[in-house]
RNA sequence: GCUCCGUUGGUCAAAUGGUUUAAGACGCCACACUUUCUAUGUGGAAUUAAGGGUUCAAUUCCCUUACGGAGUACCA
């Protein structure tokens, strides 16, 4: 009885995927996955003024690197087999161009549309005037019929006719209805009233020949039998003329959830590139460069998120699950999902949770792998054994959030300090530390085993045998393994290093008291 | 301006009329970890925008105001 759920993931190719833009691909997949449904990537590239180069590539790289390949879509995908449909496709609205036309002939036929003829400039100077007497302009009944506009519905049939057979520029108005109250439906927010009174006649068909957003996505959904239409809040505007289209084409509607908003995390307003560039964290799933300017913006995969913690975080955005649970993997995401439990106010994004989630995942990741990648960005470990850099990564993962803290966590396992932090030295230096840090080189040069638990019982069983107290052993230790008061336990620092190495530490800060 | 949507701590948010002195998380602060710490643990401060209703009872329903957001293109 029930319908195929079918989603689709619809943006336009002008530039980086937004992480808006991301979270509402992310929803789609989401609702689709849990309902055993499609999810679809369409490309709506019927604006060729503003197509950028590399954006649907860049948009289909994107879903992949989060987990969320499309079924079906303009170009296969790594992760993904359908590519192109012979039922559903093309995938991209340029490529469906020959489409769109007789469904705007259509309506127009029927009454439920017409040709207009007004030119930019002439809208533009109407806009103007209407806002100098302080009214709003709406193409619509209150204007259309009134001579000032040149539309097929004031113009005779054979003045109308004759324009077109010019060859004059036109485009294809909705006449949307007089004096009726629209009652729409949103999973999200529930029932929405609407007067079509200041309803615009919006444009269905541009006078380049290429059919609007607002017709295409309605013939395509139609065409692709979509379902759901899981979009963001910026669309429900829009939510009246097309809930009328699909009924002046007699097509059962799909379905529509609206999305909050992601908000600036300070400030006013949507989110947006440049807060990224302010605020110091990427707004992008991958970097981009700009085909133009060449001007980059940072991502989150080049910034050393883990894919996991992106898409955790951006599900928590705008939904929860109702329990106290906050880690989830995309499977139980899946499973838990509720557009229900979709919340209608706009979300603040906040980088530092982000950073929380990610510092989540690495605890999760493999030592070898966090190595490998360790490795790979630093010079300085390119001929050390990787699976002594794993042992490393196991001591320090835990203070870190990214791969790029490593080195700064652990440099003292890979090079002697070649100097002593000054305020460190003050705390850790005292009278006769000199003398107690020659003493524990000789407990080091009698661990004839050396591990770390005879090293520990060593130091520490003569520090209490001598009641010494263990600051005055531990600190300037410390101080002479790693040039600071930082890091994992001495004794597993002195382990690693090994013996030669740490006596060798102990006595270059003996030397220099 | 007009239209629509929204409003629980600094942020994300739970609780959809009644064991709520309003969960939990991030962040912040304090303490602890008889050796550091950016980690971990424990604790703490901090919220129902305002005003009216409805009701025995309101965070929860209704109205007004304020504030926020979006839309208002031959852009999506």
């Amino acid at each position: 009885m029930s319908k195929k759920v079918r989603v689709r993931f619809a943006p336009s190719p002008t530039g980086p995927l937004h992480i808006g833009g991301v979270r509402t691909a992310l929803f789609n997949y989401l609702f689709a996955k849990k309902h055993n449904g499609d999810f679809v990537l369409r490309i709506e590239d019927t604006d060729q003024n503003r197509y950028v180069e590399g954006a649907e590539d860049y948009i289909v790289k994107s879903l992949n690197w989060c987990g969320i390949p499309f079924d079906e879509g303009p170009t296969s995908t790594t992760l993904s087999t359908s590519s192109k449909n012979e039922k559903f496709g093309p995938y991209r609205q340029s490529e469906r161009k020959h489409l769109y036309k007789q469904y705007a002939d259509q309506l127009i036929a029927e009454g439920k549309a017409y040709y207009a003829f007004d030119t930019a400039e002439e809208l533009n100077a109407h806009r103007k005037q209407h806002e100098a007497e302080g009214k709003t302009f709406i193409y619509n009944w209150h204007n259309r019929e009134k001579g000032r506009l040149v539309n097929s519905l004031v113009l005779s049939q054979e003045e109308t006719q004759a324009k077109l057979e010019a060859g004059d520029d036109y485009v294809v108005r909705f006449k949307s209805p007089q004096d009726e109250t629209l009652q729409l439906k949103d999973i999200i927010r529930g029932d929405i009233s609407i007067d079509t009174n200041i309803l615009d006649d919006k444009i269905l068909f541009k006078s380049d020949g290429m059919p609007t957003y607002h017709l295409a996505n309605i013939v395509d959904d139609h065409l692709m039998e979509i379902t759901h239409v899981i979009r963001g809040e910026e669309w429900l505007p829009s939510l009246a003329l097309h809930k009328l289209l699909y009924d002046a084409f007699g097509w059962e509607a799909p379905e529509f959830a609206h999305l909050p908003l992601i908000l600036k995390p300070t400030g006013k307003g949507k989110l947006s590139k440049r807060d990224g560039d302010k605020l110091g964290f990427p707004v992008f799933p991958l970097a981009w460069t700009d085909p133009k300017t060449n001007e980059v913006s940072r991502g989150y995969k080049e910034d050393g998120y883990f894919a996991e913690a992106v898409v955790n975080f951006l599900a928590f955005l705008g939904w929860n699950p109702g329990t106290e649970q906050e880690i989830f993997s995309l499977e139980q995401l899946v499973n838990d999902f509720d557009l229900a439990r979709v919340n209608k106010a706009g979300a603040r994004f906040d980088p530092d949770k982000t950073k929380w989630f990610n510092h989540h995942y690495m605890q999760q990741q493999l030592d070898l792998e966090l190595a490998a990648e360790f490795q790979a960005k630093n010079i300085l470990l390119k001929d050390i054994d990787v699976n002594y850099i794993a042992l490393v990564v196991g001591l320090i993962k835990e203070r870190a959030t990214f791969v790029s803290d490593f080195w700064e966590l652990s440099h003292f396992f890979f090079v002697s300090p070649t100097d002593y932090d000054e305020k460190a030295s003050k705390k850790a230096l005292k009278e006769g530390t000199d003398e107690i840090l020659n003493k524990v080189i000789e407990l080091v040069n009698s661990t004839e085993d050396f591990t770390v638990e005879n090293l520990q019982a060593n130091i520490k069983g003569w520090i209490t045998d001598n009641d010494i107290g263990f600051g005055k052993v531990m600190m300037p230790l410390r101080l002479a393994l790693v040039g600071a008061l930082q890091g994992p336990d001495v004794f597993d620092i002195m382990y690693m290093i090994g013996k030669a190495e740490t006596v060798k530490r102990i006595d270059a800060l003996v030397k220099t008291i």
